[in-house]
RNA sequence: GCGCGAGUAGCUCAGCUGGAUAGAGCGUCGGCCUCCGGAGCCGAAGGUCGUGGGUUCGAAUCCCGCCUCGCGCACCA
């Protein structure tokens, strides 16, 4: 039992002592002025209407029917409209330390999962070209998110899917031929709408070399097969550059072969909420709160995107994932209302708001104090690629998660390389390496500092007590950016402990101190480096142990 | 026009789901190197939280109206 919970177990005693109901709820939080204590609550003004009494005398009466002592309190106050603070002892506070250490590297996680399974998809980039800066970003966010996810107990798959069935990728072969036709000596015709990056030059010199028999690219499947294997291949590239692994990929493909478009045809058709009009077959999706029904099968006999994705996310169910979440560019959120009322319809006992998405606004790439639009590579846009040979993988991880997911995100480009305390992180990782060399310099190891035999008391300077109650609050973050789907609030909290742990380290000594603080303090530093590692694995990033 | 998102310091953004005097990074200005990493630390200036109402002990946060910006509004994905 931690120090909050024996805290709040002793408070819910005082509050019914003085006569509150018995399932009285006392919330307790951080005062944002450590000055004000360790814990505030406001228990007093909301108990006061209904115990007829102002708010400060019913503060006054809860800390007199209060066991300080039991409670392992040093102090408790008055303040403001009716708050109570309470200070706790510090071998209570610091003691929370020996959980941390206990836990190790498992320190932080939850088992709000049950073991239950959840599907993350994530990029789900065409083959059509590199990823882009906004795959990265929903590289980073997805993954993330899956760590988050694993982190409290769910049983996470990875998943991209590929849209390799549909008319964007029929452009890419038609431009890899037009390149092809070029190269044989015919004028350069790439088609509306098609692809004009120097990758398509690249495939179309490969087909070439495998195709000697059919310079001009004639055999416009056997192109498209050249063009995706090579793009997919790109893709992965990228990916292992960035440190994403998947568990699975999924080919919209596969669903046409298997007869799974069809099969979902047929079951939407025998739901009854289908119907023809002017040679189209629609769904009558605002029967499930979409704003306009859509069209399922088109005039020319073919499907739109929408029937495929549905019978995409009905395997999703099938297969067993409790959760599903899509991470998406906003630009897709038109999506979200049919394919929802696409599972409803068929009715299969799928719950309302599957799939769960998590949608990200747009990356701005700036450089110079210039955006940066340009890739040598893709021609039209800044790949993913491009940012991790200019900044590395970790500043590109952190710079795209350290935003909230629906907030425009502005990437810095000259910050995110310079490698000083201007850049969050590294500032973050040179905690972590400096924490690291207090172990290092003093040939300690690490595995012996269990937090037995420490005497927590020793850790009352201020910046110790405030970077404790950091430690001890990471499992509450993780747990609730993992319950918002929110890795920037890790992020932040990643930047505000590495302060912490900074302004701890300037002022006070580790090594050379006396036996008891040296003890306590390597037993803190401990503390803090693993917590740090962990937040850090969260988001992908690595925690060097020197830099 | 409709839907979604965003409007918080000069710039980029947090604000823990309603709490105390609204925070951080960058930028600007000023300090600190006998000492486990100065790749660091300390301090200062800088705000009508877009706007007008409402809810209540209490609102950046919840509700309604309005204004700006972004993204969608396909028989494209």
């Amino acid at each position: 039992m931690s120090s909050v919970d024996v805290l709040r177990a002793a408070l819910t005693r005082a509050a019914v002592a003085i006569g509150a109901p018995e399932d009285v709820q006392p919330s307790l939080e951080r005062p944002r002025d450590p000055a004000h204590g360790d814990w505030a609550t406001n228990l007093a003004m909301t108990l006061a209407k209904p115990l007829g009494r102002k708010p400060r005398e019913v503060a006054d009466a809860l800390i007199a029917a209060l066991d300080a002592k039991g409670a392992g309190l040093a102090e408790a106050s008055v303040a403001g409209p009716g708050f109570i603070n309470f200070r706790l002892a510090t071998a209570d506070l610091a003691g929370g330390l020996a959980r941390v250490l206990a836990a190790g590297t498992s320190w932080g996680h939850g088992t709000g999962g049950q073991g239950r399974s959840a599907n993350v998809e994530f990029v789900s980039a065409n083959p059509t070209g590199p990823l882009h800066v906004g795959h990265g970003r929903q590289a980073a966010l997805g993954d993330a998110i899956a760590s988050l996810l694993t982190s409290q107990g769910w049983k996470v798959t990875r998943e991209f899917y590929y849209n390799d069935a549909g008319v964007q990728i029929q452009n890419l072969a038609l431009s890899v031929q037009a390149r092809l036709r070029e190269l044989a000596g015919e004028p350069l015709a790439i088609p509306e709408g098609g692809y004009h990056g120097e990758y398509i030059k690249d495939i179309a010199a490969t087909y070439r070399a495998e195709r000697a028999d059919d310079p001009r690219g004639d055999d416009l499947e056997a192109v498209r097969a050249v063009a995706v294997r090579a793009l997919r291949h790109e893709q992965d590239l990228d990916l292992r550059a960035f440190g994403v692994q998947f568990d699975h990929y999924f080919l919209e493909s596969s669903l046409y072969t298997d007869g799974k478009v069809d099969a979902t045809v047929a079951a939407l058709t025998r739901s009854g909420h289908t119907f023809e009009d002017d040679g189209a077959l629609f769904l009558r999706t605002t029967a499930f709160g979409d704003d306009k029904d859509r069209v399922m099968r088109k005039r020319d006999g073919t499907f739109t995107y929408f029937v495929p994705d549905v019978a995409y996310h009905v395997t999703k169910f099938e297969r067993g994932f409790t959760r599903a979440i899509n991470v998406q560019g906003a630009d897709h959120h038109g999506t979200t209302a049919r394919v929802r009322a696409g599972l409803q319809a068929l009715a299969l006992g799928v719950p309302k708001g599957y799939p769960e998405y998590v949608l990200h606004q747009m990356v701005t790439v700036m450089r110079g104090g210039e955006e940066m639009k340009i890739s040598k590579r893709a021609g039209s846009y800044v790949t993913v690629r491009d940012l991790i040979d200019e900044v590395g993988r970790d500043a590109v991880r952190y710079f795209l998660l350290m935003r909230k997911g629906d907030s425009q995100l502005v990437f810095d480009v000259d910050l995110a390389r310079s490698q000083s305390e201007e850049n969050p992180v590294y500032y973050i990782q040179m905690a972590h390496a400096r924490l690291s060399g207090i172990f290092r310099v003093g040939e300690v190891d690490v595995a012996s500092i269990d937090g037995s035999g420490v005497e927590w008391s020793a850790l009352g300077e201020p910046e110790e007590r405030e970077l404790v109650k950091a430690l001890l609050d990471y499992p509450d973050f993780v747990a609730a950016a993992a319950d918002a789907l929110e890795p920037h609030r890790v992020a932040n909290w990643l930047l505000e402990t590495a302060r912490l742990v900074h302004t701890w380290y300037h002022k006070h000594h580790v090594l050379g101190e006396p036996e008891p603080v040296m003890r306590a303090r390597l037993a803190l530093a401990r503390a803090a480096q693993l917590t740090l590692a962990s937040g850090l694995g969260l988001l992908g990033i690595s925690a060097p142990e020197r830099m």
